[in-house]
DNA sequence: CGGGATCCGTTACGATACTG
DNA sequence: CAGTATCGTAACGGATCCCG
């Protein structure tokens, strides 16, 4: 496999890099941060990526000890993070507050899945002191089911749909990224990108709270 | 200058790479974290980047507000971080904190500067909690002299040198690295690998405590 | 000597096509 | 579904040259 570019320096920074800085890799990282994923979901969340070079990244991941291979149902082959894997977590997260402040680019490609979704809100969810909130919610956007929590304090999301939910809201992406973007108001967004049905009244306040400490998270950056 | 490769995703952690993400372009960030630099300490601390390399990612860092240009002494050039680049701190600090957890390579090259030290240190340091600590230390390491503080409960490391040390230590480079990697023992590191010149007495116990509380944040990674 | 620009061989990437 | 193979293009790396 002919051996790959390295800094070949001692500093921990650059023997970081030598891991996980080449293209691609740490957007597969965060796609799996979402849970374990077959070689096509992901391909298919980094709109794109060749298929070669997935295969590239993937094999050095394993022999890093960052991701592993398990086998999934129906004889599927599944990629899930190590615990050396899930130890990027933070670092995904600061590379996610960095990046969101500065404006896309103008010629955007959409993905193939959301677990960039999942990932990104998760990442901020888990930061939130969500002291006094309860309620599990049901996030569908564009069609894909997200599971938000929040209880005991802390608040989370997962790529996977909703067990039991006390609200269901329906957004679409660009919605909900117009939004973190500040370019709609947390009003407008509720008002008019969403469907929300409501199944235990009064919990649809707690996720709107949770909504706003979120956004505030990213605000903050 | 050709618009260079972007992900065109709308995902924060993909717009922040498509930033900071080329080759280089965070170890660059990871010395101008030690304080405003020339053009070359810049490719001496990075050992041996092409110099059209530099040039194009200084260009790119400076276009997207990361750092700017300013005039040093003698009508040199410095580069230095913007507010917008003093965010990759955490950034840094996290890439180092996952980097650490990976044995170097085999054939290593040296860097012409100890920038990478100071900030490697001092983002170590500024997770310390150095309550009852107090001492104002030169530490010279290869010769490159850095400062290491502690009071009021933060502490710090700088790429300059100290004003009125209460201790002076001088070691190298590798025995540091060493020590860090748990190769030796911090007894086997004062003993054998430092000289040290107390100025004013009893201060070298609070820099020796401030030493295992910096190392202690790398081993719980 | 500091701060680049230019040139050119090598390597990595990206797109498409193809296979078990 | 999960990759492999091929190939044109873009980026990197090293060296050389230029200018104040």
């Amino acid at each position: 496999m002919a051996k790959p570019r390295s800094y070949k320096l001692l500093c921990p920074i650059a023997r970081g890099l030598d891991r996980i800085g080449d293209r691609w890799t740490l957007l597969i990282l965060r796609d799996l941060h979402a849970g374990p994923a077959r070689f096509t979901d992901l391909q298919r969340g980094l709109t794109g990526i060749a298929a070669n070079l997935l295969t590239e990244r993937l094999a050095k991941l394993v022999e890093d000890g960052i991701i592993r291979k398990t086998s999934g149902p129906h004889a599927t082959t599944l990629y899930e993070l190590t615990d050396l894997g899930h130890k990027t977590q933070n670092l995904i997260f600061e590379i996610a507050m960095f990046g969101a402040q500065f404006p896309p680019e103008n010629d955007i490609v959409d993905p193939g899945n959301l677990r960039t979704v999942a990932v990104t809100l998760g990442a901020a969810a888990r930061r939130v002191s969500a002291e006094g909130l309860s309620v599990s919610a049901s996030l569908i956007v564009d069609g894909e089911e997200m599971e938000l929590m929040a209880g005991d304090g802390t608040a989370s999301v997962a790529y996977r749909p909703a067990s039991e939910p006390d609200v269901v809201l329906q957004t679409s992406y660009a919605a909900l990224m117009a939004l973190s973007e500040g370019e709609i108001s947390e009003e407008v967004f509720v008002q008019d990108h969403c469907r929300i049905d409501v199944k235990v009244p009064g919990r649809e306040r707690d996720l709107f709270s949770l909504f706003s400490l979120i956004l505030a998270v990213f605000r903050e950056s």
